[in-house]
DNA sequence: AACAATTTTTAGCCTTACCTAAAAATTGTT
DNA sequence: AACAATTTTTAGGTAAGGCTAAAAATTGTT
């Protein structure tokens, strides 16, 4: 009575690991659980995943079975240490694509969101290392998010929001909370870039606006920029 | 009633085109096509995709209302215009996904198909025209099949088996029929690999086997092999 | 502590892409 | 041309992953 249908592919007996959804919830998770660390609740899953709570409560009933999910009724969800493991597989998936499109097929970091959100559903072991080892072990993807290796550990941190600095602080350009081309865009046509080194020189009181040096130019930046934006601090 | 959900994610509205299982229909009717031209048969169709005829007639339904097949009942099915330009589309794209993962990636040829079967189906225009160029336009996959360009046309071919060369031709290898493991692994055993040259020196009556020189060795292989090898014809 | 508001779950349906079993059409043989 | 064999289609079901609407649990307010 078993199906050989598996995630991908109706033709081929690849059977294993988990299904697209089921990875998209567990990688949704994991994210959520990274904001406000505790449960996460089924109706922030349903938001997030732009689908109903009914539909999430179904999927976590599935992914508890599997033990992927510690879940109780009412009690929201959080990943198990197997589950924590799959999200992490399809995190270093997504980022280590978009590194790809990138720096060998000239794609600009506001368009490899979509495509790697394809790419990440790929199933080949070998695939990925191969890749990694291509690109060079790159430790950020293309908005400065962190890329974990192999064996699942993100061996980078250290960031803070633009916001965050005092007067006077410096940093470097690591990488972007708001990952939307209309963010990007705007961050290209202000000649910021990751890896330049940013000045707080004044914060505005009344609304927050910082005005900042970005190499060796003048900038006044909002508040939803600077707090969109992470620095490494600079000593 | 629309339903947002498309073919390979349930998040994101990219909502375009066929499904996963449409597109592995499609390419099938394609092969099946080239081998006995005329209809393909619901049976022949089955047997090649792994599933009962009765799936089969689903889909047949299915891809008829969306005028990608001419489908007569009990009369077999052909690929229309937009069904045929849609196969060599998903066909483009498993083939470029071979040469990247040979020449990029350290694969081996007899590696490759299952993780390009998945590959294929990535939806974006933009990715498949950037990995064409990033591999500088190879026209041929690494088994030897023509690789379409953009427009869909296939720009070469010219290649006969190597079983069909009479005593004291030439040719170089340029593909193979079947892409099994287990040929692929006996040609590389052998050393015979696409771009070699090879002579046929004597043809057995009794068995059709062949004895062949390949790269200044001598070499005597079976019909089943012979009749498995494609071989460009030379002067 | 009770009641209202909100969140979450349940129950019952839908669609895709499979399946089996039975019916219908086609093909092959005499 | 008739009948048997084969092929193909129809009818009715299943599982995954969605949906809506209603019921149940939790939370917040007085």
């Amino acid at each position: 009575m078993m199906n050989k249908k598996c995630s991908f592919d109706t033709r081929k007996n690849i059977a294993f690991m988990f299904s697209l959804s089921e990875e998209n919830y567990l990688k949704t998770i994991f994210h959520l659980e990274k904001i406000n660390s505790g449960g996460v609740s089924t109706n922030a899953l349903a938001g997030e995943m732009e689908t109903k709570a009914s539909s999430v409560t179904d999927m976590l009933k599935k992914l508890s079975e599997k033990k992927l999910v510690k879940y109780r009724k009412y009690q929201g969800v959080q990943l198990s240490d197997k589950g924590h493991k799959a999200a992490v597989e399809v995190i270093r998936k997504h980022r280590l694509w978009e590194v790809f499109l990138v720096e060998k097929l000239n794609f600009s970091w506001d368009e490899v969101h979509d495509i790697a959100e394809q790419l990440e559903h790929i199933k080949s072991e070998k695939l990925t290392q191969e890749l990694d080892k291509f690109l060079e072990f790159p430790k950020r993807d293309p908005h400065g998010d962190p890329i974990p290796d192999a064996e699942g550990n993100f061996r980078i941190a250290n960031k803070v929001l633009l916001a965050d600095l005092e007067e006077g602080e410096s940093g470097i350009c690591v990488g972007v909370k708001d990952s939307s081309t209309e963010f990007l865009q705007y961050l290209d046509k202000n000649n910021i870039a990751l890896g330049k080194s940013v000045t707080v020189v004044h914060r505005e009181a009344y609304d927050e606006s910082l005005f900042i040096k970005i190499n060796d130019e003048d900038l006044h930046v909002s508040k939803s920029i600077s707090n969109n934006l992470f620095v490494k601090p600079v000593e």
